[in-house]
DNA sequence: CTGAAAGCGCTAACAG
DNA sequence: CTGTTAGCGCTTTCAG
């Protein structure tokens, strides 16, 4: 491959001039120009990226940390991150955690090693080992460190509004299944859901799954709900569970919507390809992906980001789990 | 961030036995070890991987093309691709194209800049782009050009089995939704069914789709497949698409497997979550990415690689969309 | 407008 | 066993 002094050989001129033609910055000559651009075709020449990178201390890489690319949420959050991204000049180093503290550190050692620009920890399952790093981190559901800028969707209020509308769909045998107790997000549309469900008087059965969708596992640990038969209404934390859950209640010969209402979390596109399609509590995927990349390019341009935490609105998706069921 | 200079100077040493530490090569007395850890520690120093790439010539990364990573089969895929590379000692740099030559072509340019080890170029939109490249390259799926390595599954005898699946459940009125031209494996399904077809003297109808999969177009055309009444037995050209084939004929209140029966291409996890779940022909993802990996390292490290031309076998998983029904 | 030269952080001879 | 040194490909002063 060859490199900036070849071609400034060739082209019978200065390496100087020819970096400055690459950057397009500083004066060059429209006749030098002409002689640069007809060497770099000739030689095929592409800039080293890195040696680029060694000397303006900004590689233009972003390190993803996402738990799984097969989980349909962070795989349609990935995409618009890697798009946006892409188009302010950045490419993504790809690292799947799937959950576990230590696939996260050691992926923290390497994006640190390829002098990433910047990070985005998705449910981080990490703390103190972003102590040291002196590279700028944005931090999606999961809280890191108090001075790490934090994403996440209203879970909360997600929470609450699922209870509701199962409610007012007529629902008063409810179940929850619940997330891992590592995943910030789906503790906080528990606490929600139940503290909307207290409310209205209503007790909640909760059945907690011991961690995300995995492609290994797709089928639900049937001895956790047994009496299944006993809920009208039932809430999962996520949109693949409540996939996971819905192919088990169907399994069984029990009817969606007539006899039981289901209702999920995240929008994620399986919602919609499931049959009955899914009621769900939209994340805003391509909101949270961007402002993501936005506010982590702030960073490494130096820019100074004030707020530390940021909420983005949840709302109610309406789909055919939770219609109500007339003849 | 500390450099190695640095730490030679703390540790009242050269920068060269501090290399030689990191590298675990050459002789290091005990001595000096120690007091390279303890400076290494106390400054938190992370070895620059760009500046070692610049010198070995191998940056340790990967760039990972790949048409949607949306797409089940391709998430998977690329899953155990991130997965075996980052055990290899390799980062990913991943890659949309959304089959989309001009995307491709652009990310062909970013990875060379960044001078990633290697590139896999799944499904690729391009041929004479790659002419110049003087990197390692992998193809999967569609061919670029002869001299560069493909690996695919046997889609041809895929499709044959998919016919003779069908036939053997009882289907004779059979539709084949297609993928586009432009992928040369649903090319071969699509043959392979239709000479599995041709041998029974059974005609079989086409539907061609004009892209694969994409989260904003979950809806069948609905014209294209009006008379969808007529068939009892459909093979659609990959499992995600089958999803929302399902979808529309559960929809227009059609029983399947009752009054049509459905196959499916990939194996990949869609097809459990669904109801009925879907039978399928498996590519073997898992073999597939790592041979993939294998393959690609060989090449970096210089190896031989004679065989041009990898054809991986593809079988018949029977699920619910092709039991056969009985009172 | 252009070129010479220093230096980014690292590795690998080569000479002790 | 260890240190000196050149150089990977690039950018950027600083003099012309």
């Amino acid at each position: 491959m060859s490199n900036i002094r070849e071609i400034a050989k060739k082209a019978g001129i200065s390496i100087a001039t020819v970096s400055r033609y690459l950057n397009d910055n500083g004066y060059v000559s429209e006749e030098a120009r002409k002689k640069i651009q007809v060497v770099i075709e000739e030689l095929n020449y592409t800039p080293n990226a890195l040696a680029r990178a060694m000397f303006t201390k900004n590689s233009k890489t972003i390190g993803l940390m996402i738990p799984n690319i097969s989980n349909p949420f962070f795989n349609q959050m990935a995409a618009i991150i890697e798009d946006y991204a892409k188009n302010m000049g950045y490419t993504i180093f790809l690292c799947n955690t799937d959950d576990d503290k230590e696939k996260e550190k050691n992926y923290l050692e390497v994006l640190q090693s390829h002098r990433v620009a910047g990070i985005i920890a998705s449910r981080s399952q990490c703390k103190e080992e972003y102590v040291n790093i002196d590279i700028p981190v944005i931090a999606f559901e999961n809280h890191i460190l108090d001075n790490i800028i934090t994403i996440s969707s209203d879970n909360y209020n997600g929470g609450k509004i699922a209870f509701e509308h199962l409610y007012q769909r007529g629902c008063r045998k409810i179940l929850h299944i619940k997330g891992p107790q590592c995943f910030e997000a789906t503790e906080l549309r528990y606490t929600g859901f139940l503290d909307a469900a207290k409310a209205k008087n209503i007790k909640i059965d909760i059945v907690e799954f011991q961690s995300d969708f995995q492609v290994k596992m797709l089928e639900v640990d049937k001895k956790s709900i047994k009496n299944i038969r006993d809920y009208d209404g039932i809430f999962v934390f996520n949109d693949i569970a409540a996939a996971t859950v819905m192919r088990f209640i169907k399994k069984s010969g029990i009817q969606i919507p007539q006899e039981v209402k289901i209702i999920g979390f995240d929008n994620s596109f399986i919602g919609e390809l499931l049959y009955p399609s899914l009621t769900t509590i939209s994340q805003p995927i391509e909101k949270l992906g961007t402002m993501i990349v936005q506010l982590l390019i702030k960073l490494i341009n130096g820019e100074e980001v004030l707020i530390k935490d940021y909420i983005i609105e949840t709302q109610l998706i309406e789909r055919e789990t939770t219609k109500v069921f007339k003849l």
